[in-house]
DNA sequence: ATGCAAGTGGCAGTCAACTGCCTCTTGGTA
DNA sequence: TACCAAGAGGCAGTTGACTGCCACTTGCAT
């Protein structure tokens, strides 16, 4: 899904944006989420200039290389889990796609979060396959009714907030993607409070992404 | 619970770190998280030497800041939690007491984020109470057996990390906080994998908190 | 193949976090 | 009360994120 700022890019430039989004990957790394602009463009191979033009900010730079990443290993798991008979095994395993990524590359998601960026926006571009999939969990009656949309990405980011509590590149993280499973049950509902909408309007200022 | 170093602090020195704490929690209730050290330091009438004396960078002043909001809320909940008759409501009720602050403050909490903090460790000095509290809980079987000590604080961490997909001055984490109780209830306990330990040796580097 | 819009990147500069240095002030103890 | 270690804070300097300016290059549409 190409915006309309993607849209328009020349082709040379497209591919140097790519480069500065893996080299990010790369450098952040190899030197930590401290890693310097500087360095991250020197990697791909272009000038600091060129990696401010593409993106504006730390922010913006290091949640689009984390969504590289998470798109890298996360639509194959969704192809995958739409073919799955158990709906919540298959949901359980995009989760664990993204969970399994966020973890490897915790160093991009250090950087994108202590740039300020909103973490959950990572997996945005799977919002819709992600409310298929719960859809089909409740539907067959594995997954609580009154679960919405909305719910999947805030899950995915308590996750993912997980990571700064533990060692970041082990699996701890499956023992509370088990519980929050085990409040996902039908059997243990509680009626949910309502919803509040995913960020409301954009923050006030002029906040990096 | 003083530690060495404040325990050797003179009394100005004392009260001017306490001024700081307080200057940074109103400044950046005001000014936002990207608030200056500078406006924090004049706000409390100090320079901006003594603020760094002090507190050696932004993680740790935010985070300190975020604490002593959290003592001011938590230490009276946690007094009446320990005489209420529900262990089950009694956690409940220290858990909301602390998240109604980080929401209320959710400007000093995402400058400790930005700053690269690792939040949970906020309400590291109430861990023994919450696991007096998790544990009641669990000898009455309200609580999940497998539950540890360490689930407390993560717990809150993920429940932190929601304000940031959401108005962060709302209660929509009461959503979430209901989600994960009805994940805690010993009725639909599936067996948790193992808990790793709460953020292993210190990260390599010379990372600030 | 050629013209130009789009893209590149060096350089100098701003801004905020943070440090070293050094002199002046002050709480608390002998 | 007099002393001194502990603390305060001004100032100049460093570093890294980020911007404006501008001359140079290059896809690509015609």
């Amino acid at each position: 899904m190409a915006t309309d700022s993607e849209r328009l890019l020349r082709t040379d430039a497209a591919r140097n944006a790519e480069r500065i989004l893996r080299s990010a990957r790369e450098v952040f790394a190899e030197s930590g989420p401290d890693a310097q602009l500087d360095e991250i463009a020197q990697h791909a191979g272009v000038g600091i200039r060129t990696l401010f033009r593409r993106f504006p900010n730390k922010a913006v730079l290091a949640k689009a290389a984390l969504e590289q990443g998470i798109a890298e290993c996360i639509a194959p798991a969704i192809e995958q889990a739409l073919l799955d008979d158990d709906p919540l095994l298959a949901l359980n395993s995009v989760i664990d796609a993204a969970m399994s990524l966020a973890a490897r590359e915790h160093n991009t998601l250090a950087a994108a979060r202590n740039a300020g960026a909103v973490i959950s926006d990572a997996i945005g571009p799977y919002y819709a396959s992600l409310t298929l999939l719960t859809r089909r969990a409740q539907e067959v009656g594995r997954i609580r009714a009154d679960l919405v949309p909305d719910d999947m990405p805030r899950i995915m980011a308590m996750l993912f907030s997980l990571l700064w509590t533990m060692d970041p590149a082990s699996d701890g993280w499956r023992r509370y993607l088990s519980l929050i499973l085990d409040g996902l049950s039908p059997a243990a509902a509680t009626p949910l409070p309502e919803s509040v909408p995913l960020r409301p309007s954009p923050r006030p200022g002029n906040w990096p992404i």
